[in-house]
DNA sequence: AAAATAAAATACATTTTTATCTTTTATTAG
DNA sequence: CTAATAAAAGATAAAAATGTATTTTATTTT
């Protein structure tokens, strides 16, 4: 469904909030650890997503990623889009060059419900409640095998 | 969503299925003028399809691609996890080693439910019936642009 | 000002996916 | 039996995704 750069970016960025409220920033190793994420592979994605303001950060002792004010509102969709771009939202799901209901492939209608309901989804969940989820221990961003 | 290499296949066998009740069979070359995709790429996939019983082929002229008798009722889910697995309909969301309502990623029990969604629409449809869309030309297995 | 820190940028490596080409094998038509 | 046909198998290649390592830059502490 997403791609592992979107599955690690989103953990790490749920991560960041859970721990931001604190005021505090977050070095990419200590998220890394948290979330069992590959490190440099991890940075890149934080990178990026600090280039398109979804997170920020600073260099240097006590730097680190954090979430400010600018982004407290941001929802699910703005980060996975942000990584995997919104093929996944608009695109047909056996392929065709476009999804139409004009021209729509055998799935097209059936499909489409599934698909507008991962976009709702995304939509609906802020990366604030998300955060919530994980600080209040009903939710976990690493498996416990 | 599924990967190239089932886009391809699942409009390829909807192909075949619906030629297939007129009793011809198809040559890789027609199927993929039809379908709009890559010709060895695509016969590769048929080729394992082949292998694993979901639709049936034979060589030399007149030889070609054919669904026989043993793979009437065949859904599209036997199709999908034939090519891509059954990742999908079982992992998490957010890529935690294993999805658990008992340990579960902030996303869980909305994702869960999209996950079985698209489960059971590719559980519900047969072949037989996407075929029937496209032959009575109320689906399409390629753009117009 | 110097040293330490941590992100940013750059370069590189590996694996997986997608795609193409060539040779071999089975089948049929003539 | 021979030639033609088409899938099967195998070899290669290009592109994308994933992962790692090194160098540079900005910031802070001493
Ligand atoms: S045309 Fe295929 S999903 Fe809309
Ligand atoms: S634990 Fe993530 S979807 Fe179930």
């Amino acid at each position: 469904m997403f791609s592992k750069a979107c599955e690690y970016g989103i953990r790490a960025v749920i991560y960041i909030w859970s721990q931001s409220k604190k005021g505090n920033k977050l070095g990419v190793k200590d998220i890394c650890k948290e979330i069992d994420a590959p490190e440099y592979f991890t940075a890149k994605i934080l990178q990026a997503l600090a280039r398109q303001d979804i997170v920020s950060s600073t260099k240097g002792p006590n730097g680190g990623f954090y979430i400010d004010k600018e982004q407290e509102n941001i929802h699910l969709m703005d980060l996975v889009v942000a990584i995997d771009g919104d093929k996944l939202f608009y695109g047909c799901g056996l392929g065709l060059k476009q999804c139409s209901a004009a021209n729509p492939c055998p799935i097209h209608h059936e499909y489409k419900e599934i698909r507008e309901g991962l976009a709702r989804l995304l939509k609906t969940k802020t990366l604030r409640e998300l955060a919530e989820e994980v600080s209040s221990g009903k939710a976990t961003l690493h498996s416990i095998i």
